[in-house]
This record gives structure tokens, C-alpha cells and sequence, in this order.
DNA sequence: TTCATGTGCAACCTCCTGGTTGCATATTAG
DNA sequence: CTAATATGCAACCAGGAGGTTGCACATGAA
């Protein structure tokens, strides 16, 4: 009979912590939405549009991709970048998890209450 | 008829930003968890079973508090505090829309090879 | 009332982050 | 070959993040 699990070592997808981390930052969240887009881009693309200097794309770049949420290949004298979903995917299923977690308690207070 | 939109006009929910930056972050990952479960709890009892101090987590929860994550009331000599789930479903439509923009771009390359 | 409990506020510290500049190097264009 | 382009690497800097300690204060329990 499966004991009650203890509060303190819940199922915390806290693996997920990084890639969140990486997704806090406007530049950051700019450049995989333009990644999004399908099509591999270099720095120097990248870097065209925004205030920013080469370097802190570049560094932006390196963010994510330690992250694991996007690939940089070397091509030629520029590197391309592409983006790799499978992070963002799993993100998403962190925060589908508490949500549903949370759902869930409501609706046992809701039934208890109308019992 | 539309114009194509331009690249960098692209459709960001850069306004999610602050919130992933909030989730960015082991601890408070593990916080929304218990909150999660539904009860309120008081900084104390949250302080219980982290090896952190009641200010380190204190600090935590207004974090989650300015990113709209979790709302305190206090409520006789102790503050609870409460999950609000708002923030992140924001969040969870904005890594939706990345990845279906990215499958979107898939299917139209895969379309256009096959044609 | 007296004491233990639960918070809040502030100062302080260390390390990471986001950004810049400068320089070196590889590669493509003319 | 020579020049322009695209990148990498390193140093440097200001400010913010995460964490601690110390102290003051309100509130509930005995």
C-alpha cells in the first residue's frame, strides 16, 4: 500500500529551472521567436534590427544555446542557428503540470464543500 | 490585402519575460509546486523542509508576488500565501505559440519539398 | 503579563548577467 | 593578392540576484 508521498519531495520538475531561466529575457525571447520562424539564421542576421551589439547576441546565443534550445553550426565563415523545440516542449509541460495540479486541489475543495 | 509582415515586427510575448525569469529558478520552481497543492501556506511553514532562511524564501515569494504568481494576505500574525494561476497559462499559450509557429514553418518546408 | 512565534526591514556580501570595447583570425568577394 | 565580412575571445564594468545576519515589532498562547 503506497504510503502518502511527504510533502517536501514533491514531483518538482526543477530540471526545467534553465531553460526557464533562458527564457526570461526579452532579447532572448526575441531571437527564438525569429528562430520560430523555421529558417537557420547567422549572427550577423540576427543582429541586424536590434540595438544590441555582434557580442551580446552572441552571448544571447551561447544562453540558449546551454539550454539545449538552440543549435549553432558553423558554416562557411558564419555560424547558423536553428532552433531546437524540444525544451520549450518540455517547459510547457512543467507549467501544464502545476496548472493541472492546481486544478485538480480546486476541484477537490469544490466537491468536499458540496458534500 | 494583408502585407506580409515584416521580419522584426514579429508577434513576441515579450511581456512573458518577467514571468520566466520568475520560474527561472530551482527554489521558486519548488514553491509554485507546493502552492500548487492548493492550501495557502505561511512563509514559516514554507520555510520548513528548504534549507534556506525564512528571509531567502521571503525573498523568493515576492519575486512570485511582483511576476503576479502568488498573492499574500495576512492573516492574523502570519502571511499566506496563494498560487495564482493567471501568469502561468500566459505563459504556457507563449511557448505554444513558438513551437506551433516552428511546426507551422516545418509543414510548409515539408509541403514545398514534396511539391 | 510574559514569552515564544511569525514577519518585516535594512545592511552587507559574493557572484552572475547583460552589455560594451578592442583585437585577432578565418573566410569569401573582387 | 587585398579588402571586406563574420566570428571568436578576453577584459572590463555597472547593476541586479540570491543569500546571510541582526534587529525591531506585532500577535497568539500560557
Amino acid at each position: 500500500m503506497p504510503r502518502r508521498r511527504h510533502r517536501t519531495s514533491l514531483r518538482t520538475p526543477q530540471h526545467t529551472a534553465p531553460v526557464f531561466a533562458a527564457l526570461g529575457d526579452r532579447t532572448r525571447l526575441s531571437l527564438l521567436t525569429t528562430l520560430g520562424q523555421g529558417a537557420p539564421q547567422s549572427i550577423a542576421r540576427l543582429t541586424k534590427g536590434s540595438s544590441l551589439t555582434r557580442q551580446a547576441i552572441t552571448k544571447h546565443l551561447r544562453v540558449l544555446e546551454n539550454a539545449g534550445m538552440v543549435r549553432g553550426v558553423r558554416h562557411g565563415r558564419e555560424t547558423l542557428f536553428e532552433l531546437d523545440p524540444a525544451p520549450l516542449e518540455a517547459a510547457r509541460r512543467a507549467l501544464d503540470d502545476i496548472s493541472r495540479q492546481w486544478d485538480h486541489a480546486l476541484a477537490r475543495l469544490k466537491s468536499f464543500l458540496e458534500e
